[in-house]
DNA sequence: TTGTAAGCGTTATCAT
DNA sequence: ATGATAACGCTTACAA
């Protein structure tokens, strides 16, 4: 059996509410009842019922994150953020993953939002274009902050990388080194990310004076088959460039196998740039040079805004997007 | 405002009661009103309260899980396979990271507990040697499952990966390809994978008639660098072996890093072979053999145990360990 | 400063 | 097959 307000105020011959009260530090109650009474429940090994009071107050304390996965450098160090701030805020996080399909993302967040969470952080999968189970959230002002992976189409606080400015620092650093004919490896241009990573490279291209040959744009999947494929092409074509920027890492990492084995020199006939900094990057021969995006502090930014929207409850309509910087990690597979 | 069973109770001028029991899918509603009530509901935009319910059920659906670091590919395969399972069978997740930290572990599992999770599913930190915060679950039968970092000190179902077969394949695997004087980079004896990682090191070159040397035995932390004095050591004193077992990927992976950069030849002066199957192994050069441990399957077995405790409710205390096996990748690192 | 009492939305017990 | 009612443990007006 638990122990309930209720039997230590009965054994204090006070009040539930009282104990209530002091338990909360209501500075309404004396200093020498709250003492007594934090004493006692010690002592009675009393443990809140969180769920009553949650049930009572409307707050769970708690935080939804939704991901498309877990199990993804980038996200699980989003994930971290989130934890540490949270958890600094005696926030719960529950995390899911969308596995990248819009039906379970729905789901989730109905289950998250039928748990009453009291704020939700996701990043969108990569099929999903409607957004019903959003307005759920929205409709209601639950606080919602979505980021990497936005939308226009919801009105919310959103963060992401830098995703133009890296792609342009990667494709000028490129061209710095001497490359001229630079394709680019891309995503669906219907995802923000991979459409700004690739306005990026354009707008560094032309800043750089060169013009975008169409024929070096490819947009996949993103797989490491899609980056082999483009340069199979390419290649089929003769018209192997003299440098890669690929949107992610997986693909630039495809494409540095497929070279390699067909005994092109790395970096010196073609030099490659990723994107993400996945942890493979840095071991891979030759490491591939990349952007770095901040997942930990963009999961404490997303963490920090959803809280203070909580706790401010002020229906904040002024909804702002935040670009954190990215950072070019220069490593060998394009180091002249 | 929220629709509750009373709206839909006075709407159709019956019970809430009845309304209860028919969105429960009570066999004792007659069909008909069962459907005349859903019917409503969904009209109504009827949304169950969960925390009414959980409240007055004592019931949450919510499994916990505590890895020590999510951003870890095992530990993200291993819950990946826990929401899998969890997610079919309605339950929710909850997933919090002890960054290896006894008291971050300690507070959780209390935060769990007082957010009242039907179950619990963990791998202890690195650190943990006191389990008062497990006592918690164990001494109130609430279901709890350990893995992978599991402990002989409290009662409960034990999901492991076959460490010990593992480490004996793998060093047999190294004998069977002509080493004689093989190293072992091992973790701290005190925890349990390394432990049985390291006997059944031993138990291979016992059972293929070499004898142990314990000069090329060593035990630390299990980071990139550990790899690296490990070897420098073993080649100041002139003791560099033919072959190197490593417990995980990460001291494979600065072993290899090393031994290129002083030119050894790799797999053909020194074969190495890690333990985890982590990402990066298969892209270095030369791609490290390893290990692979059945990360989802471990996850979904997790949840698979405590759900079917937490639905029998059987305080069963019969507790088994569940070894699962792991497998031998062979690549370049040790393929003579 | 403390107490009284209502109420949150659901489920379970007991009637009918 | 359905209804009335109490109860879960907590918080919060309102009262004293």
């Amino acid at each position: 059996m638990e122990i309930t307000i209720h039997d230590i105020a009965k054994q204090l011959n006070i009040s539930a509410s009282t104990v209530s009260r002091a338990l909360k530090n209501n500075p309404i109650i004396s200093e020498s009842t709250r003492k007594r009474i934090k004493k006692t429940a010690e002592e009675m090994g009393y443990r809140p019922n969180v769920l009553a009071a949650s049930f009572r107050t409307k707050k769970t304390n708690t935080i939804g994150v939704i991901v498309p996965l877990i199990n993804r450098h980038f996200f699980s160090s989003v994930i971290s953020g989130i934890e540490d701030i949270a958890y600094k805020n005696g926030f719960t996080v529950t995390i899911s993953q969308s596995n990248d399909k819009v039906e379970k993302e729905a789901k989730i967040a109905q289950t998250l939002f039928a748990n009453r969470v009291d704020g939700l952080i996701l990043s969108l999968g990569m099929e999903t274009k409607s957004f019903e189970h959003l307005k759920l959230f929205t409709d209601r002002k639950i606080p919602l902050i979505l980021f990497d992976r936005v939308t226009d189409k919801i009105d919310a606080h959103k963060i992401i990388a830098d995703d133009f400015g890296g792609a342009y620092q990667a494709t000028k650093h490129l061209i710095e080194n001497g490359a001229r004919k630079i394709a680019h490896i891309g995503g669906p241009q219907t995802i923000n990310i991979y459409k700004s990573r690739q306005e990026g490279f354009i707008a560094a291209l032309n800043d750089a004076g060169l013009k975008t040959d169409k024929s070096l744009i490819f947009n996949g999947t993103m797989t490491r088959n899609d980056g082999i494929e483009a340069l199979k092409t390419l290649r089929k074509n003769n018209k192997l460039p003299d440098a890669v920027f690929c949107a992610n890492d997986t693909t630039a990492l495809g494409i540095i196998i497929y070279l390699k084995e067909i005994g092109i020199k790395l970096p010196d006939e073609i030099a490659i740039v990723g994107f993400s900094n996945e942890p493979f990057s840095e071991v891979v021969t030759p490491s591939i040079s990349t952007i770095k995006q901040p997942g930990f502090l963009m999961g404490q930014k997303a963490a920090e805004l959803v809280i203070s929207q909580i706790n401010n409850k002020i229906s904040d309509t002024n909804f702002k997007t935040i670009t954190m910087p990215t950072q070019l990690i220069i490593r060998n597979s394009s180091k002249k």
